[in-house]
DNA sequence: ATTACTGCAAAGCATTTGCAAATGC
DNA sequence: GCATTTGCAAATGCTTTGCAGTAAT
């Protein structure tokens, strides 16, 4: 499938999610899902909600924040905690499963995939009969480019 | 060790810290600490801000905050965001490292230990180059208790 | 004496919300 | 035609900060 099939694949299903509701296709959903699929780093909202602000097909900020729950919701996008006071999104769709490294000097995630600890986590649910939908991983530390660098004296 | 006794000893560590930085030991601080410590629980700053304004001690809101962060510095606290806009924190003197199962019913925190999350980052991180010095997990689901009961149903 | 810390209240910031107007069904 | 969405701006809720006064070294 080339990069725009399977945009279309994924615009298809997220009109099925909206119908399913009964919740309305709007351009404004449409503007916002289809530059959230666009992207392929991780993003957050004002930076969309300045995206949206530049578009000719404009969306408002409460909008951009209410169709990014809603594709939350559907499964299209996921949220990462870095730490700090807001979120991160990316979106998933067509990607496997993976965590987050943060590195705490230059702020870059690299993403990681390790099917060991979701199997560890599942042994300690299993234990805890602890019934899991879902998990946050974040590892901080420094990057393999910023490890290269000498680090800068924070205090002189 | 008694629990007073662990108690004086996490106190002089944390006043070890502070010398060793050059910050100095005052009273707001060690009513803070003291009421961190005390705490067997994770809780929201804002509640500590509530127990403080209520003691004797008055610690005023902007001070408990600037605490728990020199805490979380010194590495006597840790924080968890279950999602949500706040933090929870906990403190992590003479406790193992573990992570968190947040329940989507009750909100409860369950905490669980197990080596092979840990050992599987390590490697993860060791084939990334990453060197990490910390990890935040949490785990979303439906906690024991409340599988036992029947769901509500949100829309009747 | 100096310098850091505290209290207070005000500011910050990402996110959410109320409401009238616009839009999809 | 009627209910849902939108845009806007104001509100929210947690956290941080500036500043003048207070306390630790």
């Amino acid at each position: 499938m080339s990069e725009s099939e399977v945009l279309e694949a994924a615009h298809q299903e997220f009109l099925a999610f909206l119908r399913s509701r009964g919740d309305r296709v709007t351009r404004a959903r449409a503007e916002v899902f289809a530059r959230v699929m666009k992207r392929h780093d991780h993003f957050r909202a004002d930076e969309l909600v300045a995206e949206c602000a530049r578009s000719r097909e404009r969306v408002s900020r409460g909008t951009v924040y209410r169709t990014l729950a809603l594709m939350e919701e559907a499964g299209f996008v996921h949220t990462v905690r870095d730490g700090e006071a807001h979120r991160h999104y990316e979106h998933v769709y067509g990607h496997t499963r993976h965590d987050h490294m943060v590195c705490r000097r230059c702020g870059r995630f690299v993403e990681f995939e390790n099917a060991a600890i979701g199997e560890a986590i599942e042994r300690s649910c299993r234990a805890l009969q602890f019934e899991a939908d879902e998990r946050r991983l974040v590892v901080f530390g420094v990057c393999a480019g910023c490890r290269k660098t000498r680090r800068r004296e924070s205090r002189p």
